[in-house]
DNA sequence: CAGTATCCTCGAGGATACTG
DNA sequence: CAGTATCCTCGAGGATACTG
């Protein structure tokens, strides 16, 4: 994404005009809808949307959407011709499928849970990693949190490259694992580097299972110190 | 995109959470930031964003975005550690970029002349196309709009299966193209239906060019009825 | 430098009634 | 049935001053 236009600081950007146009309450979930059940006239939409929305806003919306040509309908001149995409609007379809996958699979039930996911915590950790400490041979830290007991995260730490967050089994040989287990609120201290790895292994607020001379070593691997600051991705 | 959650009506839904917290002014511009510039302090970000930011509204965003682990800081007890893209954020990019693309393509400068886009105009078209009547073999009409000079369209028709539209010369035999001419406010009347395409055709309001039996034939090929619903797309 | 606190404005959005 | 018209509310967002 590094052609995601080059000085959006101060040049026309189109995507800072879609964010006008589109970023509210509305407009992308009447695209949807418009895709999921097909054509339909002003009630249908209007009951079908989500919670609600009210005439008046509907209709501005739709104005709006037909001007930017997401929307549009079968005969201008009558009244009652359902609306349909357009194609602005179809060609927006990957995109809204695209944020509705990453919603699937960020967006919390309840937003403050999101520091739950192990992935965010794997994520804390991988920050605090210090290259040089970790083992010459390849290790998997895999992390499995109690608060969220369906998704689970594999930090692979590496002597060479920097530490790697993986969001599927990296799959090294059994030998290579630590497995951690905690509580996330017991968890995220260490992995912000507030609290001590000792102290959280002593009361059991974080479990490290496997090979023992792994697990005895697994603590050595971290800094308290405060992370650096990330270098800027490629991808 | 049939996978785009059962029921929305009732269910949660995480495509509607997601615009929901997404869904204003600034959190996607926030991340695009944070992406493209990497991280940053506080005011360089208030200064980085496209068009003013107040200081309250950026601060709250930036709690709601760290909330739902889009971004974090290095150090959450530091007050100055500059702000970075966490998991969801990176993981968000993808989408971002789909988006970007999308608005190259379809955010007109005037939002009003969207209208005058040739592929939209074609699409009005392809709406009215009779396909018992068009010829046997495999025609394209190659649509040319001169208010937009930079893009063009093609509407492929075929007596077995409905018209399509073509964002790029589907490259037939150059014996079967219809090449057509118009300021879009010509063309746009005859696409909907609502003027004649021998009323266009002598005041050139609309142009036609090629074999001159299919050039001849053309205007056949359409109704001036009203465009029936149109068949829910795949996907 | 990085905010928070305060106050203000405007417009997005809601509710309801009315009309072709 | 499909809106528009009207009126209202609330909150997003802006401006500015102040503090650790």
């Amino acid at each position: 994404m590094g052609s995601m236009g080059s000085s959006a600081k101060t040049d026309y950007c189109a995507f800072t005009k879609a964010i006008e146009h589109l970023g509210d309450r509305w407009s992308l979930l009447i695209v949807r809808e418009l895709h999921m059940f097909g054509p339909q006239g002003f009630n249908a939409l209007a009951a079908g949307l989500p919670g609600r929305v009210s005439r008046s806003v509907l209709s501005a919306k739709l104005r709006k959407l037909e001007e930017l040509g997401l929307v549009a309908r079968d005969d201008s001149r009558a009244r009652s011709a359902p609306y349909h995409l357009a194609p602005a609007g179809e060609q927006l379809l990957p995109t809204l499928k695209s944020l509705w996958q990453w919603a699937e699979r960020w967006v919390p039930e309840d937003a403050a849970l999101a520091q739950r996911d192990p992935t965010v915590l794997a994520f804390w950790l991988s920050r605090r990693v210090v290259t040089t400490e970790v083992p010459t041979r390849k290790t998997v830290i895999e992390i499995s949190v109690r608060d969220a007991p369906d998704t689970r995260a594999w930090l692979l730490l590496d002597r060479h490259g920097g530490p790697e967050l993986c969001d599927e089994d990296p799959g090294l040989d059994e030998s290579r694992y630590v497995y951690l287990e905690a509580e996330a609120s017991g968890l995220l201290p260490v992995a912000r580097g507030e609290r001590s790895w000792s102290d959280a292994l002593a009361d059991r607020s974080v479990e490290l299972y496997g090979e023992p001379d792994l697990v005895a070593a697994t603590p050595s691997w971290f800094t308290a110190a405060p992370a650096e600051v990330p270098v800027r991705q490629a991808g």
